[in-house]
DNA sequence: TGAAATGTTGGGGCG
DNA sequence: ACGCCCCAACATTTC
């Protein structure tokens, strides 16, 4: 017969769906049979529920975890549900002998976590955390007056100087286990695809969750790097990104893998150590948007430049004017065809190109004046790669109002903009082929955005 | 990871 | 030959 283990290790998974470099599920492994858990909690205090098109990706994503963690002989049990009591019913049902997880670093999340672990040790449950997110803890990487970096260029270097751990290979697999007891929710059940009207045709076109998808797109991002990565990344109409924005944010690939990966190129030839530097600036980039967070808990609601908070932005419901642009700007019927074209990317595919955003953005917060919230929340709720830090902290930085923000006047210009990074009206043709009238005057518009910023700045104490 | 206004320079047309 | 103007092509400044 076949030896039946009653797990005695447990392993949470949130956004680090992925099988290699797990710290917290290798460590599991080793210490004995584990079983996996993912707990969807959207009810614990200050966490902010997941949009739309995350939870389109998140069910795939847990299909496909299953089946990964399926063929290591770790069983995948879904749970919904406030954290804490799931948890405490999961050691009256198992008693695990240990509980781990990888870190997270969202100030809601930290609190959960942080409460979770007191409730184990107080039922003699060991819990253990492990840093497996970001390439570094984000109360390590600080300045020489030891506080977090608020300007991304010298973060930059001072992460380049630091030595990276190399990515952990995935756990052997294990003995069977008798999973007969094991209680999982359906995940059927839990709503996450859009029914009346199914919006997500688009999405599974354009995407495959998961660890094994993401290995692929990888090999593929490496195999092109040499190319064209630094010329073409910028290029709307190219599709020059490496497009794995949402393997990073579901944690399906690792910052570490790709880190490490990158590194190999920097002996190579110089167009693919170009390449390759620049793929690395952006991974250092999401990094640097959750350290920021972590040591701005309030990131994500407040402007982190408090003279910001006297900019006259509006609100849908401030007028009906403003409600009429946001409603415009959402459906890409702006008369901007980089911007429109842009917004009809990210509805048919859950995804926008990194230039486009920008444009997008300053349209929004600049040019029609609504706060940069707004557009935050539908890139949320739109979005299948948005994480709070890097969501919030990169609207913030068009804003203005970012700790290391663009300068205010640099107000795109849609147009120019088009002429520049889609030269042919490619891209446009591609998403936004129907021309509507421009809701804004362009010029007009840019004047007043000055004259709101100058007013915000007069009423600044000198 | 701007754009527009303003300033400067230099070539060519022309009287 | 020279001054003058125009204006493109940059460069600098300002927002």
């Amino acid at each position: 017969m076949t030896p039946r283990l009653q797990p005695r290790q447990m392993v949470l998974f949130r956004d680090d769906l992925r099988t290699m470099d797990n710290p917290a599920l290798l460590a599991s492994c080793d210490a004995g049979s584990t079983v996996a858990v993912f707990i969807l909690d959207e009810q614990s205090q200050g966490i902010r529920p997941l949009g739309a098109a995350a939870h389109w990706w998140l069910h795939y994503a847990l299909i496909s975890l299953e089946d990964s963690l399926g063929k290591l002989g770790i069983p995948l049990l879904f749970r919904r549900g406030i954290t804490a009591d799931v948890v405490a019913d999961l050691s009256r049902d198992y008693a695990p002998q240990a509980i781990r997880w990888n870190r997270r670093y969202g100030h809601a999340e930290r609190a959960v976590d942080a409460q979770l672990k007191v409730q184990l040790q107080a039922a003699g449950i060991d819990a253990h955390s492990y840093a497996g997110s970001l390439l570094h803890e984000p109360w390590e990487l600080l300045t020489k007056n030891q506080t977090g970096f608020k300007v991304f260029t010298p973060f930059y270097n001072a992460l380049r100087n630091t030595e990276v751990r190399p990515p952990l290979p995935a756990p052997s697999a294990q003995a069977p286990i008798d999973g007969t007891s094991l209680h999982s929710e359906k995940l059927e059940d839990w709503g996450l695809l859009p029914t009346t009207p199914d919006w997500a045709a688009g999405l599974r076109n354009t995407w495959t969750p998961g660890e094994p998808a993401a290995r692929q797109r990888l090999d593929e991002v490496l195999e092109s790097i040499t190319g064209n990565y630094v010329n073409h990344h910028d290029r709307p109409d190219l599709d020059g990104t490496s497009a794995l924005s949402p393997a990073l944010r579901w944690g399906h690939l690792s910052a570490h893998q790709l880190w490490d990966e990158l590194s190999r190129f920097a002996v190579d030839s110089p167009a693919a150590a170009e390449g390759a530097t620049a793929l690395r600036r952006q991974v250092a980039w999401r990094d640097f948007c959750w350290h920021l967070y972590y040591h701005h808990p309030q990131l994500p609601t407040e402007n982190l430049r408090k003279e910001f908070d006297d900019f006259a932005w509006s609100w849908p419901k401030d007028s009906p004017e403003a409600a009429h642009l946001v409603t415009n700007w959402q459906r890409g019927s702006t008369g901007f065809s980089l911007v429109d074209a842009g917004m009809a990317q990210l509805w048919h595919t859950g995804w926008m190109h990194n230039r486009v955003r920008m444009v997008t953005a300053s349209l929004l917060v600049k040019n029609l004046a609504i706060h940069w919230r707004v557009g935050e929340q539908w890139f949320w709720d739109t979005l299948v790669d948005a994480d709070l830090a890097s969501n919030t902290a990169n609207w913030q930085w068009v804003a203005g109002c970012g700790a290391d923000a663009a300068p205010y006047f640099r107000i795109f210009n849609p147009e120019l903009q088009a002429k520049k990074f889609d030269p042919q009206g490619s891209y446009v043709a591609k998403y936004a082929p129907l021309a509507v009238a421009p809701v804004v005057d362009l010029k007009q518009s840019r004047v007043e955005a000055l004259e709101s910023y100058n007013h915000m700045k007069s009423l600044q104490p000198r």
